[in-house]
DNA sequence: GTAAAGGTTACAGTCACTGGAAGGTCAAGT
DNA sequence: ACTTGACCTTCCAGTGACTGTAACCTTTAC
């Protein structure tokens, strides 16, 4: 199949399916005599894997390895569950930062009662505070 | 004040102070004879103004129209508050994805009792989910 | 014949910096 | 006077994960 028939089966651009494969997360599919890709069923689903990693926010870095490991019979779930775990732990952690930004722009965006720019406290509490 | 100076009073780096002054976000300050930046005081209050904006996550765009506001004293306290809860109500979108993110996480590193990589219910999901 | 749709490559831009090279300047010590 | 080291300058490239654009070629339909 074309580049674009395996873009919206995955429902992946075909921007992307290129930049993937140029930075070596995609293996370079045959080419056509035309100098057209064609890519083949399997294609599919390791780029449907990838979406879906993606869609949980793991980096391509990481999503590499998993992919790695997934084509080497022999090697352990353990990486996998490591990759996993670390990226969990990541989303905690954001998660928990973010949580603390929530807090300080709630009490910015509710102290201001002033009309005139001199006065507005959210400017003053960004300057000073 | 020289640029070092200013940098480790505003707690930000020498390269982010010349970075901001070449995207317009601080102006230029006079030159010394030699060619070295010369900062006054306000610079300070200025550069910490940027540095807390940035510590909520603000982007540099919206800092900028923050730092016009302040500087022009017949502006409005609304467009100070339309900035400030355009970021909270963005914070508080993410915050629902990554919730979202870490459920699907936590199920996937959960499921995984396998030793083998063939068996490993984590890329089993990830595949066919 | 021609126009639209889809394929190819290569380069630039995004955001907010950061790193590094190559060179000029300054202050202190020998 | 000389050297050393810290600090200053500019400019260019890289980060992540794409996306936009340009310029060009091929296929398909009318």
């Amino acid at each position: 199949m074309k580049i674009s028939e395996l873009a919206s089966i995955a429902q992946v651009s075909v921007k992307t399916i290129r930049y993937y494969e140029q930075i070596g997360l995609l293996s370079a599919p045959i080419r056509a005599s035309n100098g057209y890709r064609h890519y083949q069923e399997k294609d599919i689903e390791t780029l449907v894997f990838i979406r879906r990693c993606r869609e949980l926010n793991i980096g391509l870095d990481d999503i590499k390895r998993l992919v790695d490991t997934q084509q080497d019979p022999k090697s352990s779930c353990a990486l996998v569950d490591n990759i996993i775990a670390e990226q969990l732990a990541r989303i905690q952690q954001t998660q928990r930062e973010l949580a603390l930004l929530e807090q300080s722009l709630a009490a910015l965006a509710s102290c201001c009662q002033s009309q005139q720019i001199q006065d507005c406290s959210i400017l003053q509490t960004l300057k000073s505070s």
